[in-house]
DNA sequence: AAACAACACAACCGCACCTCT
DNA sequence: GAGAGGTGCGGTTGTGTTGTT
């Protein structure tokens, strides 16, 4: 298992690894009063026992990570449901496919795959299929630039044959430019073979209607557990708006 | 067995966007 | 409309593990 170095930063924040104990403490706090404001959060995270001993300790006791760092934890690591371990191949075909589509957007192929995260995919890609992708694309530049000088022919060669058998289409890339990011490498793409367009629109005319209601779905449960518990223990609340009344 | 390289992935960083005041 | 704060996203880094020489 890989780690960072346990740090702090310049605000006393801790940064590195995450222990057990925090983990615990977010997932305890997050579960139970969802993640109403993530800045926040840490400080009150892990004083579910201690909410009797006032402010200053809870605090102290509450978990010295900055709300983008617990954040991340959850979404990447501790949420429910989420998948750890191998990749089936209907997955990667999936990745390669949705990445196809949509470039670097990693958050919304993310969405179409249940249990697996944006950061996970990511780096999924970076270190397996991406090399994947690339070996492909040579072959299939080699093959286009063969056609290029021989004219004449207009059989497919094995190479190219391989090389769409991976991808189980001929399809494009080229609506992929429609939803890429800024930051997206689209230049490298272009050399990919564009056919298919419509067909390819119609294999992902799922995405933009579901993945709102996907996430939407996912957070409005948490939200739902807050208000329900809200109406059964408001102390809790009321208890939270007065000690930020302190603060600010 | 040791040294080095490549891999794997959790975590961090910076930016863009959205909402609120 | 402008500014501030919060959130989400994609790119990148750091470091333990595994494989190779």
């Amino acid at each position: 298992m890989m780690v960072r170095t346990p740090s702090s930063d310049k605000n006393g924040l801790k940064r590195g690894t995450w222990t057990p104990e925090e983990d615990k403490k977010l997932v305890d706090y997050i579960t139970r009063y969802g993640h109403w404001n993530w800045r926040l959060l840490p400080q009150f995270a892990g004083n579910l026992a201690t909410k009797e001993f006032g402010f200053k300790s809870l605090l102290l006791s509450g978990l010295a990570r900055c709300g983008k760092s617990c954040r991340l934890r959850w979404l990447n690591y501790l949420r429910p449901n989420l998948k750890r371990g191998n990749y089936t191949e209907e997955e990667k075909e999936t990745i390669i496919k949705l990445h196809r589509h949509l470039g670097n957007r990693w958050s919304a192929i993310a969405a179409q795959i249940p249990g697996r995260t944006d950061n996970e995919i990511k780096n999924y890609w970076h270190t397996n299929l991406k090399k994947r992708f690339e070996q492909d694309r040579a072959t299939e530049s080699q093959v286009s630039n063969s056609c290029e000088r021989s004219s004449t022919s207009t059989t497919t060669t094995e190479a190219s044959a391989n090389t769409f058998q991976s991808f189980n289409s001929t399809k494009d890339c080229s609506l992929f430019s429609q939803h890429s990011s800024s930051s997206t490498t689209s230049a490298e793409f272009n050399t990919v073979t564009i056919n298919e367009n419509l067909d390819l629109q119609d294999e992902f005319s799922f995405w933009d209607a579901d993945t709102d209601l996907v996430s939407a779905n996912f957070w409005l449960e948490s939200y739902i557990h807050d208000i329900s518990y809200a109406a059964t223990e408001p102390e809790f609340f009321t208890f939270d708006a007065q000690l930020w009344s302190h603060d600010n």
